[in-house]
DNA sequence: ACGGAGCTGTGCTGGATTGAACAGTCAGCG
DNA sequence: CGCTGACTGTTCAATCCAGCACAGCTCCGT
């Protein structure tokens, strides 16, 4: 099966000894890197940092759809065809990517096969998520999708570690990935303070995943 | 960039010629292919019919989260490693597919580019289309989603014929592709009839694209 | 110290949605 | 014919939630 994204496989040193050090990109935390409407083509390998893939509707509500970390790809609809960014990416702290041509790109998923390998398994990843969270929007209230993404975020520099602090994240934001209203998340949040499940002082949020895990599953 | 669905690349004769005709499945409409639980070890590749895909909740309620057609592939977590399946499959017609084990999917992608192409680029509609729903459920009321959800149903055999005449689908199949209650898809399908925006007797559904577009986009 | 920007804590209201119930229609079938 | 099952048409009370408004708090730069 594919390696998954802590395989050993360093994609960023392949891209870069293929003559490819140039078109490495740096950004700082807030950054946008790409947003909606800008042409679409290339596709960019992310070797450090964090990066928020959001969509802004006709009425101006924005949603984050998605929170990307080092391995993972970003742009892929240029593969698709499409001619221009159907998202906006923003930094969230510093970060650095590899910008990958389109042709360059299809070119590499020819040659390269454990290249390819790590650019399918990001997808194969990347769909389950979205579908994961599509259902979770379609069969949960709000109070449930914001505990799952509670859950999802403490787990993601976790790894063994059940217990996590979060990076600094406004309630605005935990809206737009939950998708509802700041004010439910303050409330709810609230509540889960009162009843211990989570710990919340000002710069961080810890979580107690046994306890929230509760609120999750009815 | 790879082939689109619509490509000249006939996947199935090619595997067929591999040595790999007796892999060839059929479903009845109505047939389970694959049941949430399952053991995941196989990719599918779509060659006649139509397939949903659901997934079913702790408390009982279903979601239909996709619709595939021939040229798609499904099952698709098993090469990422997923060892059980997380969804259901059902034909909703006769359905023919081609069964790949997951280690002879692994090395195919790696020898045969035109069958990678095909796979990348279903990879990347499916995500596309599942990214899309997850920001229509974030938006929008289930109004809007109702008609957002005939409009796509509507074009999806039609290409160029904007009219088009639905496959006899029930009402509690349509709010489980919605993500709402029956009762709510019985009110707005009537209010739309109302006002001209769809024509719909007994077996068949009718819509008129450019009038529900309204409704969709504000 | 002052003012402002950016957050969080709260409360309220009206509209949107759910969930359940019940009657009516139609087709297939013994 | 009379029944059963699978749908659709409709209604209604209980809830959920978005949208707003406003106050308090803290970190900044001036």
């Amino acid at each position: 099966m594919p390696p998954r994204k802590t395989g050993s496989f360093d994609a960023a040193a392949f891209l870069e000894s293929a003559g490819l050090g140039k078109r490495i990109v740096t950004y700082a935390s807030k950054d946008v890197i790409f947003s909606q409407g800008d042409p679409s083509d290339t596709v960019l390998y992310l070797r450090t940092g964090r990066v928020q893939i959001s969509v802004v509707s006709r009425s101006g509500k924005e949603a984050i759809v998605a929170t990307l970390g080092p391995g993972d790809f970003l742009g892929e609809g240029a593969l698709a065809g499409h001619p221009v960014r159907l998202e906006t990416a923003r930094a969230t702290m510093a970060t650095t990517a590899l910008a990958v041509p389109k042709r360059q790109m299809m070119h590499l998923l020819h040659s390269e096969h454990t290249f390819s390998d790590r650019f399918i398994a990001h997808m194969l990843t990347r769909n389950a998520r979205l579908e994961a969270d599509l259902v979770d929007q379609l069969f949960n209230s709000s109070e449930k999708r914001l505990a799952r993404t509670l859950l999802l975020l403490a787990r993601y520099g976790g790894g063994a570690q059940p217990q996590r602090v979060l990076p600094p994240m406004s309630q605005e934001a935990l809206a737009e990935m939950v998708g509802t209203t700041r004010s439910r998340v303050n409330f709810f949040l609230n509540k889960f303070r009162k009843l211990g499940f989570i710990d919340y002082d000002g710069d961080g949020l810890t979580v107690n995943p046994s306890l929230l895990a509760v609120v999750v599953h009815d």
